[in-house]
DNA sequence: ATGGTAGGTTGCCTA
């Protein structure tokens, strides 16, 4: 039997399926930066955050032209968080379930490509001691309660997006630095590692368990950037079925350089095809 | 050193 008849129907289905989360921090700000970056790294699905508007204002056609399908959950100047995939998606809700009163729009889970797929932005939760950090911690425990409940399934779920939280000094070029800030605190971490005890893996982490310096975020300000002075937020949480197919995982830091770039840059992770 | 930069509902809020 010649090895070049066996799977013959294409290589797009020996590809790995390509899965990318991105906080764009407006996504018409950013349109030119991120129609470059899907050209160039070809994902197949993306999670994208802090878009910043309403769906009616999402540059939709663009990135259609690119052979994308578009889910969104947006709101007008703040939050607002958007699914692209090159497979059909099916929306299973907007919003984070817990609390009806919570009218920010930092949580999507469609089902695409055989996946479930969650885009969240989770609330940045400074300045400490104000109704902020509680509303972070809140939102995290109603994640854990949600992500609970997802997990009793068997099937192959991806939670991705801007976390918000430094899991561990590791993640962070000067940990004194982040002692007083709300993505660094011990309440914020507990509450990220409560996420993996369910059976959560953290994809990055998993395949680069000593890697330091593997950056998803450097500020605009304090020449963060070129100091590399940077943290690791932004993360691709994979369920047992998922982790089960996961090929690679990595940080694609070109985008940070471009001008007009997004204080973030693209979280990737590989998932051999079914 | 409570600064600095960036985006949007801009002379203020969020990050």
């Amino acid at each position: 039997m010649s090895q070049s008849q066996e799977g013959s129907g294409g290589e797009d289905r020996s590809k790995a399926l390509r899965i990318a989360t991105w906080n764009v921090n407006s996504i018409n700000a950013r349109l030119d930066n991120v129609l470059a970056w899907l050209r160039a790294a070809e994902p197949d699905i993306v999670l994208l955050q802090e878009i910043k508007c309403l769906a009616e204002a999402f540059p939709r056609a663009e990135i259609e032209a690119l052979g994308y399908r578009i889910e969104i959950h947006g709101q007008k100047a703040y939050n607002g968080v958007a699914i692209l995939s090159r497979a059909p998606i099916t929306v299973v809700r907007r919003g984070l379930p817990g609390d009806d009163a919570d009218a920010q729009a930092r949580y999507l889970e469609v089902d695409t490509a055989g996946l479930r797929v969650a885009a969240l932005y989770l609330p940045n939760g400074n300045p400490l001691g104000t109704d902020k950090f509680s509303y972070k911690l809140s939102w995290m425990e109603r994640l854990r309660r949600h992500a609970a409940e997802l997990v009793e399934d068997d099937g192959p779920i991806v939670l991705g997006g801007d976390y918000n939280v430094i899991p561990e000094p590791l993640d962070c070029h000067d940990p004194r630095a982040w002692e007083g800030d709300a993505l660094f605190q011990p309440e914020s971490r507990r509450a990220f590692r409560a996420l993996l005890h369910l059976g959560l893996t953290d994809a990055f982490r998993a395949l680069h368990p000593r890697t330091a310096g593997a950056y998803t975020f450097w500020d605009y300000q304090g020449g963060a950037w070129p100091l590399d002075h940077g943290i690791r937020i932004d993360h691709l949480l994979l369920s047992p079925a998922a982790a089960d197919r996961l090929l690679s995982a990595s940080i694609d830091r070109r985008p940070r350089g471009e001008p007009k770039a997004s204080d973030h840059t693209p979280v990737l992770a590989e998932l051999r095809r079914e």
